[in-house]
DNA sequence: GTATGATTAAAACAAACGTTTGAAATAGAA
DNA sequence: TTCTATTTCAAACGTTTGTTTTAATCATAC
């Protein structure tokens, strides 16, 4: 466990990895079978479970392969930005483009998978699937955490119901900017459509900071302090 | 179709659309088995493919019932602002408002399993499903349509493209109001929640109104015109 | 009452599911 | 080479899947 990574280059279970990532994405965990995976991946049925052990245990490296990185990404940007700022409390702006834009970042890397990971994450951040959940819940703690303390410090005067659901909300304008436009708006006027995905970063941005930095709500509707 | 509806009870069809709305939004479609339906339906294995046809059927006859009414009442809304204004452009909040705020109101319906369909709307949306895309995708056409147009009307110095993503991005941020805070910050401190349903509307709203009218991005990163 | 059409019930269907098995193939060290 | 550990392979395992079938039950009109 302790010891350096296998220089076994595990051809195989790449390959099933990859496969399973790009399936996962198109059909859902359910809907994607042994089969189809091994299949995809010119490995022998038998591979997944014994390279993985089960079809739930190869879920989770799915996800651990890429988001454990994602995640130390994030924080390390965190840190950066926090020692830059000696103590002061930090522009929201830069919380924000740490999380987000490290996510978009990756989601822009067609060649090595990325952008399909991505995809698969946003998928899944509203699947239900009992394990799962508690899986990204257990991978998200610190991060969540540690952006959300900043966002708290950053914005002392905002009630922290509000900047907790307003992250909430970026997330999921974050997961469709990822998921893309695709279908949706096919039938519609979809001349003015512009996927480039140069651009989706500061388009993304400038939308979820005018979102976070919008007038808070009218409170006078329920009688809570918060 | 012109006739009125079946003064029948169909008791056993309603329990089944019940039970597989709620099924649905815990379990997906795949994860969520015939049995499972009427298990929790108190009707009998058969009963699914006598009274629709197939489980895909099913899958069509629960959004069917519910999200007809939902966009009809959306396009209504728009029918009424833009009768009440008398040819001149709307305000783009009220756009925002009939369009996310019907979704939210029917959300907010504990009672008559509002609430149930719109999670499961939520969720679906970033499903690929093939067969259910395609019917989302029609079931969306007019509504879409409209509704930018009323946008690129309300708001004609700003590039289409640009409107098309920030609509996109709502409809992120209103998903992920429907899901809920639910498991992902459970071990952040999550002591500032408050998910009152009160607030859930003026909260979003006036994120999304700040993310609809925050300057656009920077557009000297690509060399398009648009 | 009996006849008729709609609904429910229990049982079975083939197909697909995740997983396991035991032997064949492969690789690297002695 | 020979030995040993790792990986691949084809085949089969028992379940579960969506669907179909055939008979029983129900409601209602005559």
């Amino acid at each position: 466990m302790t010891a350096a990574p296998p220089t076994v280059a595990h051809d195989t279970r790449d390959r099933i990895l990859d496969a399973a990532e790009r399936l996962f994405v198109e059909h859902g965990f359910d809907g994607t079978s042994m089969r189809m995976i091994t299949g995809a991946a010119n490995a022998n049925l038998a591979a997944v479970n014994y390279h993985f052990g089960s079809k739930d245990a190869l879920v989770q490296a799915v996800f651990r392969r890429r988001l454990t990185a994602l995640n130390r990404e994030r924080l390390a940007e965190l840190d950066r930005l926090e020692a830059d700022a000696g103590g002061a409390p930090l522009k929201p702006s830069r919380i924000v483009e740490a999380f987000f834009g490290t996510a978009l970042h990756m989601a822009a890397d067609t060649e090595h998978g990325g952008r399909t990971f991505m995809r698969l994450l946003a998928r899944t951040y509203n699947e239900s699937n009992a394990f799962v959940r508690q899986f990204l819940a257990e991978e998200y703690a610190e991060v969540t955490d540690r952006f959300l303390g900043a966002l708290f410090a950053a914005l002392p005067e905002v009630p922290r119901a509000e900047i907790l659901w307003r992250f909430h909300f970026m997330t999921g304008a974050m997961a469709f900017a990822i998921s893309g436009l695709g279908g949706l708006y096919e039938l519609a006027d979809i001349s003015a459509a512009d996927d480039n995905p140069q651009r989706l970063l500061p388009r993304l941005m400038s939308f979820l900071l005018g979102g976070l930095r919008a007038p808070l709500p009218d409170a006078a509707l329920a009688g809570a302090r918060n």
